[in-house]
DNA sequence: TATTGTTATACTCTATAACTATA
DNA sequence: TATAGTTATAGAGTATAACAATA
């Protein structure tokens, strides 16, 4: 065949990902990664970020919920969660209250501002969460989830 | 009906995550956490972090691609990625060539002890990710992935 | 002895502004 | 003037060790 010697190759004109496309974390990540962005848009007039999000809709749904209780549903370290309830508190969102059985332990509330404030963002979330996945059937989002949740859940 | 004032709520026994569950990015995101942990472990062994792996990955399979195209394929910032490849560079994993068009740019290019380290990691890469959806058939794995990839590309 | 909440701290990851060399 | 690569730097996010108060 032809002179074949140092033949430096053509630049790449198109990155091909294949590979990791082929990847379930890679494409979770890319997914997830997609969702928090247009999350942290849609959250910024509340003032939330995706954690103070969710640890504020656990107190919502769970009156009384302690720090520990929160980072093990949450997946978070309980020094982190601690400058995150006292600028919570500071905000007047939350309060805390004397746990009824555990002297060790605090329990967590949201205040009426609080409340106010997560029922607007919940439903704003479920908005953009529901934007997100506009293309697809609602039948396609029902088992993205489901599949989802299998995953992560043992 | 019964007296109501000033009863004090009972702890929370059982945390209810319900709404955080029908978000799709507070799935995604705990979905991608879970097979990032495994693949943690699981690169361990060849020094590899998820964002080496992918780095390594997409020059692997793109010789000659630039840092630029890197970054736009993978989503990452342009100064994130000089250390990176700097540190894979000193371990002899990847090789700097001066671009064949363009003088600004460099191509990025696999050493062959990058290649064979790659080979394998790939390999395990693959087994791992096989592992995380071993309990979903084949055909649910097939259609996360599907349904993953329509969040994020556009 | 174990657990809740806390302090202090460190490490990783990611983001932005500004510079240089080349196009 | 625009782009590729780089430097310096700052901010999130996350992790561990160790402590006081209570169980």
């Amino acid at each position: 065949m032809g002179a074949a010697k140092a033949v430096a190759p053509p630049p790449v004109e198109r990155v091909d990902t294949g590979f990791l496309e082929s990847l379930l974390g890679y494409n979770a990540r890319r997914a997830a990664l997609t969702a928090i962005a247009r999350f942290l848009e849609a959250m910024a007039p509340y003032g939330l970020r995706p954690v103070e999000f969710s640890v504020l809709s656990v107190i919502q749904h769970n009156p009384g919920v302690t720090s520990r209780q929160l980072c093990a549903a949450l997946g978070l370290q309980p020094p982190n969660l601690v400058g995150l309830i006292r600028q919570l508190e500071k905000r007047a969102l939350l309060l805390r209250r004397p746990h009824p059985q555990d002297g060790r332990a605090v329990g967590l509330h949201l205040s009426a501002d609080g409340q106010r404030l997560m029922r607007d963002a919940e439903r704003t979330a479920g908005e953009i969460d529901a934007g997100i996945v506009a293309h697809l059937s609602a039948s396609e989002r029902a088992t993205l989830i489901r599949l989802l949740q299998k995953v992560y859940r043992r």
